[in-house]
This record gives structure tokens, sequence and C-alpha cells, in this order.
DNA sequence: TGTTTTGCCTGACAAATGTCAGCAAATTGT
DNA sequence: ACAATTTGCTGACATTTGTCAGGCAAAACA
């Protein structure tokens, strides 16, 4: 109940993983039950993350995520160690496990369909899946420790580089040409366009907006194409 | 000194302008000396934006910005009316007066060039002038009402509207084909592609990644001109 | 039924925060 | 040099905040 137990407490022992795959969560051994605890970890994170949204990180209160969880101001403690921990909890979960597709198995697993199909696809999937995720991400980075944002770095540069391998094949430049990590940023970014954008715009229809971004994305990709040095006349991009 | 002065406590006033250009700000009358009060709010704002690019605008306090602007703590509401009103200043002259030029206006005063190396320019400048315009308007949305959230996207979508008729113009679209608006969005949204990236991203070499974008731009638009109606082969874009 | 365990909650504390009253210091005008 | 005005500042206020100690009731177990 009262005693919190903090994890990796050997100073050596969290860098020998040299790259962490998720942030830390905080252990915290106020019930023993564990399902339980993970029931009301998801009451106060579901919770967390619409009050974080709406009014900030920073000027939501402990007491806020009490009264919408429905959990008692101390028993918060009981199941998650602070509230920063909160936050990493759930970025975690929607950062780095969000059911979002990646680009490149989709281009793998569906070559039935044309470029632009898969793209269209994995922007819709990627707006609605991982919406909160990117907008939570983006809007408390100040809140974040060096190491944490360094972790979610890693976390997308290691989609960006897959990404760029996949246009490299799309386009035959060589793998050097750093306009291959450009464009797979620019990708990933344009991946989130909708929920970064919603704030300001949302009177467009969705799956038009999806189709001209992919129609956008196929075109970029295209034209890198056709500037490669190997094949300078129109490439094969349809798979 | 003490007395503050609230700005249209008339509540009809306010509304009579339908499009409030600005936000809001505050006349606080501690200090007559105008040229000071201007020096001293300079100073305020100076040293607040670090911060609030920084720590975020919550987690930065009064004491925080009067200490790194010299300013005493006392002493500051003789020049801002509050922590807010501070946030609608930067707001004011990073968002609503930013030097960034707009793409139509280059376009329009520089034919000579192609489309690429004025969008190219458009870019660069938009990348270095507004930046932390940029940022600072992302990070704060959620502590911004709704009416100083609708006159930043009112500003927005004036932009937005004005490239679209651009493209339009470019394209050969109809003027009632949303992708224009579509694409003018994302054009806007690869604007700050720049600024809200780099907190992930800070080892490509700026111009680089401009001219990508550019390119990326362009091929955007040619196809978008490529299945207009009107002209259905290889259109003129080159200016 | 009596005891022990487990989860919940009332109440509180120390620290931090936005804000300012009222006075001291400096500048200005004469 | 003096008075009047303008600016700077010490110190403090009421609140809000993150966090928890310690007790209480219900459930599990004997």
């Amino acid at each position: 109940m009262k005693q919190k137990q903090f994890p990796s407490t050997h100073p050596g022992r969290a860098s020998s993983h040299p790259e962490r795959t998720q942030l830390q969560e905080a252990t915290v051994a106020g019930v023993r039950n564990p399902s339980l605890a993970e029931k009301r970890r998801e009451q106060i994170c579901d919770a967390a993350l619409e009050l974080f949204l709406q009014k900030g990180f920073a000027s939501t209160t402990i007491r806020d995520i009490c009264a919408r969880s429905g959990v008692n101001q101390a028993s918060i403690y009981d199941y998650i160690s602070n509230k920063n921990d909160i936050l990493r909890r759930l970025l975690n979960q929607l950062w780095f496990s969000s059911g979002a597709p990646s680009l490149p198995d989709l281009l793998a697993e569906h070559p039935e369909n044309t470029l632009q199909e898969n793209v269209a696809f994995y922007l819709k999937e990627f707006w609605s899946k991982r919406r909160k995720g990117t907008l939570l991400a983006y809007r408390t980075v100040p809140h974040l420790t060096k190491e944490d944002r360094k972790a979610m770095r890693a976390r997308d540069e290691q989609f960006i580089s897959r990404l760029a391998e996949s246009i490299e094949d799309l386009t035959h430049l060589p793998e050097n040409d750093p306009r291959t990590l450009i464009v797979a940023n620019l990708v990933l970014f344009m991946a989130n366009f909708g929920p970064l954008r919603d704030w300001l715009h949302q009177d467009l229809d969705n799956d038009m907006v999806a189709d001209t971004v992919a129609a956008a994305i196929v075109a970029m990709i295209e034209n890198l194409a056709r500037y490669s040095p190997e094949q300078s006349e129109s490439p094969s991009i349809q798979d």
C-alpha cells in the first residue's frame, strides 16, 4: 500500500539495452491483485488521456483525473507512481504500440493493389488509430525527459528508415541518396496531417483528403523516380 | 500603477468586428511612459517565448519569466495584465504578423522563376521566420480560448483560400473542386514541416529538405493538373 | 465466528503559484 | 535644491497542486 518499488535501481542496467523500445514504467506495489490494478490503471489512463488532450498535461491536475476516472485521490498512487508515469504509460500504448499498420508491410502484403490504394489505406488507418497518440506526443514534448524523447525519436526513425528502404525499391534511387530519407520523413509527416490539423480544420471529408494526399505522395515518389540515375524514363512504379 | 483598465467591457462591442484580425490584448495602465512600457513588454515577451517553447506554457511560472527578463515579480503586472496576455501578445507578433511571405504574392512578384524555385524560397523563408510561431501555436492550443482559436483558424483559412485560388490558376481545375483546397492545406502544412518536426529530426540539411519538399509540392500540383477536366495533356505549369 | 488481509478514503501537509498592496527609490520638472 | 511624479520592489495573500500517512470497511480466510 505505502511502499512503492522503483525499477532498475541498478544504474548500469537500463543502458545495457542500447535502444529501449518503450518508456520506463514505474512498478507500483500498492495493490496486490494484478488484474484489478490493470483495470484501475486503464480507468486512470483513459480519463487522463481525454483531459491531457483537452487541457494540456501541465494544467490537468491529479484531482481532475481522479474526478473523471472515479478513483480516489489517495488511491490513485496505489496504481500509478506519479503524474508523469501516467503520461509515459499513455505514450507506451498510443505511440509505441498503437495498432497502426506500417506502409512497407502493407506494400509487401498487398502487391495486388496499386501504390496509391495502399498509401490511401495506410493514411486512413493511421489517422484513425494514431490520432490521439500523435496529438498527445506533439503536445507533451516539453514535459518528457531527454531519454524519453530519444526513445520516441528512435521509434520514429526506425519507421522512417524502413520506409526509406521501400522508397528506394520503388524509385531505384541509390542507397545513399538522402532524398529517400526526406521523402520518408514527409510521408510520415503527412500521416500526421489529419490529427495535427484537426484543431484548425474539420470540415473536409476525411476519405477525400486521404485520397488526395495519397495521390500527392505517389506523385512525389514518381517524381523522385523520374530523376533517378538508373531509370530516367517512366519507371515501373505500379506493383 | 495599481489601476488596470480592461478593454471593451461593453459586451456587444467585440462581436461587432465580425473577423478579428488579432487577439485581444489587455491594455495595462501601470506605467505612463509608452516607449518604456513597450521596451519592458518586449523583454517580457522575449523571455516568455523561450520559456514557453522550452517548458510549455502551463509549467512556465511568472517567476521564471521575471527571473529571465529581469523584471520584478510585482512590476510585471504593470506591463502585462496576466500570464495569458503574454501568450496572446506573442501569438499576435509571431502568428498574425510574422514576416513570412505568402506564396501567391511570391508567384505574382517573381514570374521569372520556376514554380519549384518559388516554392523552395517560400519554404525556406517560412521555416526561418515562422518557426517559433508555429511551435508556440501548436503547443499552446489547449490554453487558448475558443475565440482565440477561432481567430487563428480564420487567419490560416484566409491564407489557404488565397493559396487555393493560386492552385486553381495553375491547374485549371474548376473553382468548386475541393482538391485545390486540400492541396492548399497540404502546402501550408508542409510549410510547417520543418518547425514541427525538429524535435524529432535535426540532422538533415535544411536547404536540401526544402528543395525536396518543393519538388514534392510541384509534383503534387502537376499531378492535380494532369487530371484536370479542361487540360488532360501535360498542362503548362511553368510560368 | 473471529482474524487477517486487501483495497478504499478522509484529511492533511508542504511547496509552488498567480497576483498584488503599499512603500522605497529614482527620475523629472521647476 | 525641492516637490511631484513615475517606476521598482519587498513581502505577503489566498489558492491550488502533488503527494501521502494512517485509519476504516469489506472480503477472504481460518
